[in-house]
DNA sequence: AGAAAAGGATGACATTTATCATATTAATGT
DNA sequence: ACATTAATATGATAAATGTCATCCTTTTCT
């Protein structure tokens, strides 16, 4: 079993707030699993009882729509942690985890990790914190939806996209989305998201090889977003 | 100055985990304010540095869309706590708070609550739930706006302000809303809202006259909602 | 390798929604 | 009470977006 004090993503996440003591007693509570690129860690409506920490990978969560299609509320990333909010609230999860690239996750219990939140107050703290960072991103989210056109949507999300996740050495994307999953975070139709693709292409604002996308434009499409 | 042990609606709020000689302490530090209908309470990117307590009225929480229009994020009703977000993140706050009616507000300082989510656990787990209930309520309203139509919002929005705040002897719902107001809400044009309300009017779903709006065909709406 | 399936791209068209113009009604100030 | 302004309502039209059909390309399976 792997150790959490020795694991470096904790330093990302509100886990940094835990001691040695703390995180050795953590590493015997935990389950690591591996998670393959589309599986699903979890699932809207399910009881998690616990978090995942996320130690390599990229998941969407998502939430589905009276309508059919599935919405990507969020990505998350290396570092971050799962399900602290229905933990919190003592619900079922709201939104399903589904993996964008093959994963390596650790959950912790709620039982071993909610005496945290009285014990040390640095820790619930953070976690706090991070729910308030959740919640203010929500509500840009939301009014983006409804105020923004599709076109005004497609280009801020291509550049958090790159600025939350970089870009590899071929200068593209460092998520791979499928025009279906980058349709689900745009909140729009696939065939309207790839023509909108198409047209940034054509305009030399970004450059299209299968899945892979490359910025070209930045500042324009800074322009076109806002 | 009114006392806060003394104040009814400190039992909707996580200050209902205070006992009552923190609820002493509290008086001394609050100060309270009337705001009138179409006041500000406080304005996106201010400096708030302390909680709201709504005694009374109705008020929406607006943030500006680079388009000009005021997407409506939430109404804040008596009971409720504003900044709180805003104070954990140690941020400016990211929505502005106005009057939809007549109000009686409390402010308390930053300085004279914070120690409370040391000292006092089932507080700081009150105020930790509210955020994460909001967090839940942002991205449910998130995925509505990038999925649903506008009528489906519309009826949607309809139905929410009746259950949130129920409706007066008249049958009418219990907050008034501008034509311009609800369009925000539900993140339209307020022409498109107008002809909307007309149609549901025309099929009997709703009644109109003036502000007020009568809701006569519940399940109707909700069909039309999803 | 070759077949089958999935994903991506594009055209044609329908529907939804925004915009602009203008009329009507309600609210407000003096 | 009356003029002025703001809010509501509606029509005409343009623009944005969704849907369906079809074709092409890539991936997956055996």
């Amino acid at each position: 079993m792997s150790k959490c004090e020795q694991c470096i993503v904790r330093e990302f996440s509100s886990l940094k707030a835990l001691n040695k003591d703390e995180l050795i007693q953590l590493s015997d509570c935990k389950t690591s699993y591996t998670i393959k690129k589309g599986e699903t860690i979890f699932e809207e409506g399910e009881n998690v009882n616990g978090i995942y920490c996320i130690k390599d990978g990229i998941c969407k969560l998502t939430k589905l729509s009276p309508n059919g299609k599935d919405q990507i509320v969020k990505l998350v990333k290396k570092g971050e942690l799962l399900g602290q909010r229905s933990m919190i609230s003592e619900e079922p999860v709201n939104l399903s985890a589904v993996a964008l690239e093959d994963m390596q996750v650790c959950f912790i219990p709620k039982s071993d990790i909610i005496g945290y939140f009285d014990r040390n107050n640095q820790f619930s703290m953070n976690v706090m914190r991070t729910i308030c960072s959740d919640l203010k991103d929500s509500d840009d989210h939301m009014v983006s939806m409804a105020q923004k056109t599709v076109k005004e949507r497609l280009a801020e999300t291509l550049l958090y996209l790159e600025e939350t996740f970089g870009k590899s050495s071929d200068g593209s994307l460092n998520v791979q989305l499928s025009r279906e999953e980058l349709s689900g975070m745009i909140g729009t139709a696939t065939e309207s998201c790839i023509r909108l693709l198409s047209d940034f292409k054509k305009l030399g604002l970004i450059e299209l090889n299968g899945k892979k996308i490359v910025l070209k434009d930045s500042s324009k499409l800074k322009r076109i977003s806002e």
